[in-house]
DNA sequence: GCAATAATGTGAAAAATATCACAATAATGT
DNA sequence: ACATTATTGTGATATTTTTCACATTATTGC
């Protein structure tokens, strides 16, 4: 049991939760977030047994707490830093990516080779990759988005693990070498890109079902 | 059926495979590329058999051929034009992502309200929204990356795919409503995100198996 | 040419994941 | 207070996906 899915699906779960909660929503039920996000009421039910959430018989679910016990069993119950390794175009995204304004994720610092040459004052602070480790014996950070080119991708993984980071996205396109206690999620938008390809190369064909 | 699996890994050997053309090399074998990108061989030779790839018992695969292959069954055998919807941080960025500049995918043209207020000059043509029916009309491009705003994600989407678009990636973190002979494949940062955090929560408890 | 070997290709088994269906029960209405 | 109803929670079932294991066969070496 590994949760990969289980856990993609919380998030979902979280998200629409949240959405709700914004409405001023207050009960809710295995139904209707279906409805919101396409997953089946058994499934969403399923899910909520096997981590210990419980709703009301007839009555459905009170949107605050189950929001809160969503976001314990994400670990997101308290602010979580993040930094940034590579401030190129995605970088620079990445840190307006409004996501990670209104949620507990913070982009705390970036760090690229190119520090120097911003134009335009950053949101976040800029340095150069040497500083690394200073900065995390500082502000012990376990989380980084790996915003690289491939060919630093290995490199500047592993001085962000020697250095205490554990939790990884990667931008990169190579298969990262990872130590067991890391976790690394790769995110190859060439390989979405292509998915979506396969799916409409021929209308008619590769139906979704 | 619906592939998504398998296409995911398809697309996988695919870069794989890449890599290994650029080095020079002639044949492989499923137990190389298993070392590669880390799924097992017997998995990878299963796929092979479902789409009808053979191989030489005793000899592997010879690269290009291979290559060819999957090239044919993801459809990437010739170019595919692509539009980004949203030329905001993340549109700029995957601009420039090099992936879409070696591959067989062109991003030909942007649209974004912003549209005069372009400092640089872009590296793609970036025209206003409303001009997406009359440039659709002129070049019938069948993909689109939505990178736009929640609020405007569903609306865009609509006029996509009026206009004949069918295959969408959806940066927007609304789920869109969309008809059968559509494919739409969200990627949510967020998400992949509090999945890392996750994993990470207290080391040594989350375990990856 | 023959034996040894390396790798494929796949049916069968196992494991993981999702769905069903319904008993249990809390809230509502009368 | 009692009957009705809506919705949960979950064991059982079905489906999907992955892994195993080995018979098959092309290549190499002798």
């Amino acid at each position: 049991m590994n949760f990969r899915n289980h856990v993609t699906r919380l998030s979902q779960y979280k998200a629409a939760l949240q959405r709700l909660e914004k409405k001023g929503v207050e009960r809710t039920h295995a139904e209707t977030i279906s409805t919101h996000i396409g997953i089946p009421a058994a499934q969403i039910r399923k899910d909520f047994s096997l981590f210990g959430i419980r709703g009301n018989k007839r009555g459905g679910y009170n949107v605050i707490e189950l929001l809160e016990e969503l976001k314990n069993i994400l670990g997101l119950n308290r602010d979580i830093p993040v930094i940034l390794v590579g401030y190129g175009n995605l970088g620079k995204a990445l840190t307006h990516y409004p996501s990670f304004h209104e949620g507990c994720v913070r982009i705390v610092a970036a760090f690229d080779p190119g520090v120097g040459l911003l134009s335009n004052q950053p949101p976040i602070p800029v340095y150069p990759p040497s500083s690394i480790p200073s900065f995390l014996k500082n502000n012990p950070v376990k989380h980084a988005i790996l915003a690289v080119p491939n060919e630093v991708a290995q490199s500047s993984f592993d001085k962000l693990y020697e250095n205490g980071v554990r939790g990884f996205i990667n931008f990169s396109t190579i298969s990262l070498n990872v130590p067991d206690d890391a976790y690394v999620n790769n995110v190859d938008l060439e390989l979405e890109l292509e998915t979506v390809i396969f799916y409409t190369k021929e209308s008619g064909k590769n139906e979704k079902e």
